[in-house]
DNA sequence: CGTCGTGTTGAGCCGTATCAAATTCCGTGG
DNA sequence: CCACGGAATTTGATACGGCTCAACACGACG
């Protein structure tokens, strides 16, 4: 785990945010875009591999993942690791810290990323005059808590293939949605920068189990991983073998 | 599952609410009292085991426990049940069908609940001109949210006798915060309803083994429960031997 | 060319699930 | 008040999924 080193880099403007233009976020309307413009304190970039929040930090910052994936992790009084979910661009970060004064779990860099950085103390200037801003801040609340449910039920109740069936759709389409992905003659691959061991933590199984399951999928024809590439020849098919439901494509809010 | 049966009570003034006096909730201004008489539609009373909220269902209501315990859950396809969390007074129910559109857990009462209700329809209304109250849900939010990844790393990481003890401590303190507890020659005792079948759906562990394991924990003198009281002869001594964080005494906002 | 991080594979064991049967608890009606 | 029936809890026996330990393969990098 290395410490953050951030590099201030040249600020962009949210009206020419790269993600703005994404069909999977909505748009901002003239008067969000004007505030998010003041809300906006900077941009960094860091390092795979920095730990951006470390659990128990007072953090003064929020964060919208510009570019880059990451993950969201809690650790455990006896050393174990559990990843919380897996971090993409337009996610939000730091929301926690701004509520409730100090975060309960960290997050890291698993590529370079680059973060849109907003200030703490700008967080009741939203609630005071940015209704809809305000709306999108409780939405990606209620999402996360949605999302961390769903990972809650599938942990809790489902076996080893399933889970890891689970997880590799989460991200397939997930990444498919953000466009991040590379049509090839085999396929649609999606970027899929973590390791195994990432995967292991996130779903309460171990590294050696959750490489023999992956191996039996990939067997099956059901999932092909390597070098940081993932792709899904027939996602309905696994989806269906492992009664899982697809998950809806609903566009989000950007913040 | 039995039909829900609400009955419409008397609706009783926020000013006047039990659970406004009770010091672990937040005091409201005058000026929140004032929109909460506004915002609040009325009152139900429902029975036990009647599902108050059943899954994908679009609610047009929110919720505030009253009085009453329940339990928040997530079926899948398998026809498992992956019990969310349990549900206490002063909880808030249906921020996801208000924000998503639909409810994507069910809510069900186990013992008689008595339910605060409100429109749907007002929350544009609270989000721009009460921004009190909009920084009270975003907490609450991010505060579901924080419990969800706690019990998510619980079941990802720990052994059966762990996660019954965390559930234990978790069910211990909220309603010892709440002052439900019945004090006798023999310690303190609080509610739990509950059935160990819900336990083990909770923590995603089978019927047979939750039973086995209280029944390890009671005969090493750490925990009672039977007829629905709970008590923990020493929970600091549980937490210890666990390695678990006695959850801390955050005063909460009320809804 | 050696080292280190990551992925892969096999063997054996332990924790937890499953199945089955008793027993206790509790509401209900006689 | 007691007898009854169904639900919840308790306990034992057995099976299996997933964990741990250990060794090896492979590529990146110095």
């Amino acid at each position: 785990m290395l410490q953050p080193s951030p590099r201030h880099v040249h600020s962009t403007s949210c009206a020419a945010c790269p993600l703005q233009n994404n069909p999977c976020f909505e748009d901002f309307s003239a008067r969000e875009l004007a505030f998010m413009e003041k809300f906006k304190t900077g941009e960094i970039s860091v390092a795979a591999g920095s730990a951006v929040i470390t659990e128990g930090a007072a953090s003064q910052h929020m964060y919208t993942v510009l570019s880059g994936l990451g993950i969201r992790y809690k650790s455990l009084p006896n050393g174990n690791r559990q990843v919380l979910n897996f971090v993409f661009p337009g996610d939000f970060i730091g929301l926690q810290a701004a509520v409730m004064g100090e975060m309960c779990h960290g997050f890291e860099a698993t590529t370079e990323m680059r973060l849109c950085v907003f200030d703490r103390a700008r967080y009741w200037d939203l609630l005071r005059n940015e209704p809809e801003r305000a709306h999108s801040l409780t939405w990606i609340a209620a999402r996360e808590e949605n999302f961390l449910g769903e990972s809650l039920a599938t942990i809790g109740q489902r076996g080893a293939s399933s889970r890891i069936a689970w997880a590799l759709l989460q991200i397939y389409t997930r990444q498919a949605e953000l466009g991040a992905s590379r049509s090839k003659h085999d396929g649609l691959w999606v970027p899929m920068p973590w390791k195994q061991q990432d995967l292991a933590n996130a779903l309460g199984m171990s590294l050696v189990h959750t490489n023999k399951t992956l191996a039996k999928l990939k067997r099956a024809g059901l999932a092909e991983w390597s070098r940081g590439w993932l792709a899904l020849p027939d996602p309905e098919r696994l989806a269906r073998e492992q009664e899982i439901v697809l998950p809806g494509q609903a566009t989000r809010p950007l913040l």
